[in-house]
DNA sequence: GAGTGGTCTAGACCACTGT
DNA sequence: CAGTGGTCTAGACCACTCC
């Protein structure tokens, strides 16, 4: 976008737009209630249907809407998110030292559904591919080396919805001599990741989660099942051992509708002999 | 949105859109190189020019093109996002203790942006106002008592668009005691909030980033000068001293488009005397 | 069946961009 | 200036929901 220049009047969709924005943020319209039809908006601002209609459109595309065809859009309620907290790295780590009959099918990413387990459409597939330039670069190695990839995603079989998805990479040195890690048939991972980093003698020291958003394609809209002017939280996990190298990457997506990631950092302790005013 | 029932055959403008986006990721079409023309799409797929439109206006939503108003639409070059990492708290903590000549105007915000400080517009402003109700179940006290509140904006004076933007806000019984702090001739307060706290005795222990993304309004894509399809970084930063007591709250907003946030784990070390193989 | 919004057309006007 | 996309109109058809 250029600097302002001379400034524009806003055209006739965004007045009708900011208008009903206002009504729904000063608490006029709630939660659940049905906005003005097309032609009621038109009439009241004389102005044609289609330009009533792209005023709607607007507030769907910034989420504050839902609905439509052939129900009237009604203001949308906040919805529920899911936190998905830091503190699951640490504990993903403790459940890897864990017998193996509790570790089970205790899979981290489902748990926090509230939809058990047995009702879950898994599905997890490997291949080994070389890596392009950006991944190579994080994770330290050679241009074109060869890394074990699991695409993971998961389904709600009601809904036919996705769930959780991500694909994460390791080094295929970091893994051959273990070839169980390679086995479709292992899923998912029992214990996780973190797990599987240990049978190959990996510790995992730190992880640094990189985040950030972006719209989702249509194609994705449709594969989580997702309301218009939601955008996906797109995560990437780096997974670093006891020796400072990248062992692991994940690349993860979340409907922003309906998670919250949650980060908590420890400070290090002040000094007991501190100025109390600086 | 209801689960699937009878697929529908996707409407033409979305069969335009995602043609066009297809051509894109392969790398026929690379950053920077124009789309076809509005007229061109409408006859290639033999549709009206409204519905090529359309087409063009679903990928602007999707933040994969940019530009129109006399120019041809182009592919949006992945722009840079500037990090900003939780290491950012340790930081700003460490800064609290150091001299009051160091720690002079080095806004931790600014920083990082690359333009240099004098140039830049500050605005913060303090007032007192009573809690609604999620931020008094936050901070632990009771509905509508009184907090500092203190909105901060950093504007681009060159441009006229926003570079930074958050709002905090800190317990009134705790800061009475420093009338300081709510004087607003102390702009940008020396140190951090980090050191403010520190004036009133409180040492910042922990910090917690709640993060999710929405789509901006209108009113913020202008202010933030923002394209189409750029969803905004919302981040809740929830401060909590050492005997865990949250002490103050700051909602930050990020256009996703130029923001990387970082958070970084440090997990516990294994015992010596653990099991290769679980 | 009546009413809704979603899609699409055809065409007008305007603001802006390049030359 | 001609060419572009953005806005807006008027009207048609369809899929869907609710009564």
């Amino acid at each position: 976008m250029e600097p302002r220049a001379t400034p524009v009047p806003p055209p006739m969709q965004v007045r009708i737009a900011d208008d009903l924005r206002i009504k729904i943020e000063r608490g006029d319209l709630e939660a659940g209630d049905p906005l003005p039809a097309v032609h009621e908006l038109a009439r009241r601002w004389s102005t044609s249907e289609g330009t009533a209609r792209s005023a709607i459109a607007l507030l769907k595309q910034q989420g504050l809407i839902t609905g439509g065809r052939g129900r009237a859009p009604v203001v949308r309620a906040r919805p529920v998110r899911v936190v998905r907290s830091s503190d699951r790295h640490q504990a993903e780590k403790d459940l890897a030292l864990t017998p193996p009959e509790r570790r089970g099918r205790t899979g981290a990413a489902e748990t926090d559904m509230g939809i058990p387990l047995d009702r879950l459409d898994f599905s997890a597939t490997y291949d080994t591919v070389s890596v392009d330039e950006s991944l190579a670069s994080v994770l330290n190695i050679d241009n074109e080396s060869e890394v074990l990839r699991r695409v993971y995603e998961l389904v709600n079989p009601e809904t036919g919805y996705r769930l959780a998805w991500s694909v994460s990479y390791i080094p295929l040195d970091l893994v051959h001599e273990n070839p169980e890690l390679l086995d479709s048939k292992n899923e998912p991972w029992p214990g996780g990741t973190m797990h599987q980093l240990l049978t190959v003698g990996i510790e995992v020291g730190s992880v640094v989660d990189e985040v950030s958003a972006t719209m989702p394609t249509t194609a994705e809209q449709h594969l989580w099942g997702l309301d218009d002017g939601v955008p996906m939280l797109r995560v990437r996990r780096i997974s670093i051992d006891i020796s400072g190298r990248p062992v692991e990457i994940s690349d993860a997506d979340y409907p922003a509708d309906r998670t919250e990631l949650r980060f908590t950092t420890q400070l290090r302790k002040w000094p007991k002999s501190r100025s109390a005013n600086g």
